[in-house]
DNA sequence: CATATTTGTTCTGTCGACAATCTACAGTAT
DNA sequence: ATACTGTAGATTGTCGACAGAACAAATATG
């Protein structure tokens, strides 16, 4: 893996990283040794160690002091307060989204909800996450809340871990996901802010439902139990 | 200042400047140079900078790639959202916390209400925000949900900020925050989970009137102009 | 006189090396 | 046989130095 000598290594190791994890490349509990991660990448221990606290406060590694780094275990009740949290995250940002809406970024909005829609109607599951992401990423911009977009976006690298292993179930439930954004989208235009929400929560529940379903039938596959005495 | 050569100088160096910018030592605003910095509490830049990359994860400082840190300026929205955060927050704690209730964690917790009441009474407001914090630490531990664990801990020093800024408004308030606990208490010990959480809520929407009261009023004079252009 | 360019300084990003600490294993004593 | 202790290897923590980016001032240019 080559990186590139500006703009930031500690990032670039991080998102290099981060996608490895997500992708189960490193399996949960396996250690991630710095002296050897450095010289596989090509890269001095100061921009990984920093990479490596970077994903620690995403949940993404455990980081015990003198002892090292370890790739987290995606548990169950991990799982199912990340969503929890989500959700009431979620709710504040639709909030805060829908007191802001103008014509402008109903439109910019509009686009991604569109886009989504379309996604999941012709099973594209790649198109569908990139554009909710974008919708994420918009609404954020919008509320313009910097700690409400700093706790949601520290938030999604674990909820991509959990959407990666589920991705064979959430294949099959796609199609009716577009119905919860577009459904949302009407109630926020119309003004009904609490009914948006309602939406939005649903959608999450739903996303929670799916994710425990899987937590509860085969966890025990991917929970990784390399390096484990 | 010294620092002990064990035991992390990066979580030592963190809660020092912690400490120093809750306490307004350092203004909203203000540039932490990484050089200087370094040679003022004599350790090296590694330490240092890990200990800043921390106090961004707490939103006590701006890190702009290239340009350095800042100590961040207590904004409306900003101490709007922390309340309106710490309110969800504390809601599934709460939540999670009922669910698990022993014999022997309501005696810990009674203890910690206790505390609480007799230093509200008393108008200790030291040992009142001591108790309150055992108390929250307490909650964490019994909850037993590292995430939640970390997003709470994580937005408690910008609490601490405002709080810090606002303790002439709360010394005067202080007397009714006791019945908060104390009848949150008496709703989870009889399992009246929603009316635990609702009482909670109260407090805290309390909490976050009093701060915003502060905001609209004298927050200009410690906003912190300095370094700016 | 206003604007563009250069140059100098300050600061962050990155590196390799050394020091401190922990884990595991082996050896000894009980 | 078990428990304790000490040593060796591995791994993290800390350091000082260098390279390069950003900013500001001074100079050149129209």
């Amino acid at each position: 893996m080559e990186f590139k000598p500006s703009a930031n290594l500690a990032d670039q190791i991080y998102h290099f990283l981060s996608e490895r994890i997500i992708r189960c490349d490193y399996k949960p509990g396996e250690r991630l040794v710095e002296d050897r991660l450095s010289k596989e990448l090509r890269v001095s221990r100061s921009p990984l160690r920093e990479a490596l606290r970077l994903l620690e406060k995403d949940g993404m590694v455990e980081l015990v002091p003198r002892h090292g780094v370890r790739v987290t275990r995606l548990t169950r009740p991990h799982i199912e307060c990340l969503y929890d949290i989500l959700t009431e995250l979620y709710s504040l940002l639709v909030r805060q989204v829908v007191k802001r809406l103008t014509a402008e970024n109903l439109e910019a909005i509009t686009l991604r909800v569109d886009t989504i829609v379309a996604c999941a109607a012709s099973d594209d599951l790649e198109g569908y996450y990139r554009a909710l992401f974008d919708l994420g990423s918009l609404a954020l911009d919008i509320a313009e809340v910097p700690l409400l977009n700093q706790l949601i976006t520290e938030l999604w690298p674990s909820k991509r871990r959990v959407e990666y292993v589920t991705i064979s179930l959430r294949r099959m439930k796609l199609t009716g996901n577009g119905a919860f954004f577009s459904q949302a989208l009407a109630h926020g235009q119309a003004g009904r802010m609490e009914e948006a929400i309602h939406v939005i929560r649903e959608y999450t529940l739903n996303e929670k439902r799916c994710a425990l379903e899987w937590a509860d039938s085969d966890l025990s596959g991917v929970t990784g139990d390399r390096d484990r005495p």
